[in-house]
DNA sequence: TGTATTATGTTAGCAGTGTCAACATTATAA
DNA sequence: TTATAATGTTGACACTGCTAACATAATACA
């Protein structure tokens, strides 16, 4: 005997829609299927989220906050080590939840000032490498730290687009040797050392 | 009068779709608008692509060639210049071509090796930024040369990324001062800068 | 040149989608 | 207790990718 209400259909919803974004691409996910899985009528969701952007938003959001934990769990004396395990943690999320990272990231959501709670989640993100890189760098120069963690965080995003296109089945290799697909997996072994050198190069 | 062939069908949709990919962004694209913009029935683009994700490869295609047109057109005896001069095409297009460059690095087509001449394209781009460096480099070892090639282009790619989701108006600045805004934009705004200092850091 | 084959087009239709309006039921505030 | 708001359902519209069956034109071959 099931109640008219659901009861807790909204953070159910959040929950059933992040699995399958990630299993299957957010592009894969309908409402109406989504609807169902929940035992609800198709209509139903629509009464949490107006369109189907503000559910990306919604998912996206606690994508971030996700993000946020990983990159903030490292707990050391050494401020090179934190930063050097953040990057690896920040690309360990993009390329383990690379579903998620490219709805964060994505078009999905175009402009994140439409969601204040989602402008804010990504924002922590940002300004959490801004305060690792902050206490790892010699020059304070408030420019100088700003310029560099951009630069971090592109070279980190475009890793992240760049393993996920690359990293394909290694037998094509030998029919294109001049490909990148080797260098990418080769940084992908061994990403402690990638991640070290590449910061201490900053 | 018009005949029951087309005669050039196959082209004018390649175009047609590149124009609205561009403009409005490939998953606005659909497959009966487009056949109704060339007068032609909803199913005829079925006869040149199979799928939707088949178009979508040929629009990429087109991209990754224009992109290799524009990073190769730099000419120039100076090699660090030719590699900054190219790096900032690279950028430009990445910005200026938005959508399209979402298209072709996004999940629209996911495996290239699905699509020869895509793949092909998508190669000669990267083969063509490898050759400048290692034009460039002083340093001549193969590894050293992929490794700091492939970093290069997830910077670049990832400020590409980054400058599209951050470039929002200004407006918001007053009520989110920490916002990475400032930083993004002012790269933006002397991107020559930017990038000789990247290129001469490496 | 005539004809078989292939390429390219059309029509009709299926199953699925986001979204809306109108209505039903329940929880909450006055 | 009762008005109001929150949350659910039903039915429908316009749109989508895609397929099958059929129509016409271009081409290859005898």
């Amino acid at each position: 005997m099931k109640s008219y209400h659901h009861g807790n259909l909204k953070k159910e919803l959040i929950s059933c829609a992040s699995k399958i974004c990630e299993r299957d691409g957010y592009t894969k996910l309908s409402i109406r299927s989504l609807a169902k899985e929940s035992n609800v009528s198709q209509t139903a969701p629509y009464r949490h989220f107006k369109t189907k952007e503000d559910l990306y938003a919604a998912i996206a959001q606690t994508g971030f906050d996700k993000l946020y934990k990983a990159i903030s769990k490292s707990k050391s004396q050494n401020k090179e080590d934190i930063l050097v395990s953040a990057a690896k943690e920040y690309l360990q999320f993009g390329t383990k939840n690379s579903n998620t990272y490219d709805l964060m990231f994505g078009t999905a959501v175009p402009d994140f000032t439409k969601y204040p709670s989602l402008f804010k989640s990504a924002n922590n993100v940002y300004r959490h490498i801004r305060t690792l890189f902050s206490a790892y760098s010699k020059n304070k120069n408030p420019e100088f730290i700003e310029e560099k963690c951009i630069g971090i965080w592109a070279h980190l995003h475009g890793l992240i687009g760049l393993l996920r296109k690359l990293e394909v089945v290694p037998a094509k290799l030998i029919e294109m040797p001049d490909a990148p697909f080797m260098a990418v997996n080769k940084i992908n072994e061994d990403l402690d050392l990638y991640l070290s050198k590449f910061i201490r190069n900053i």
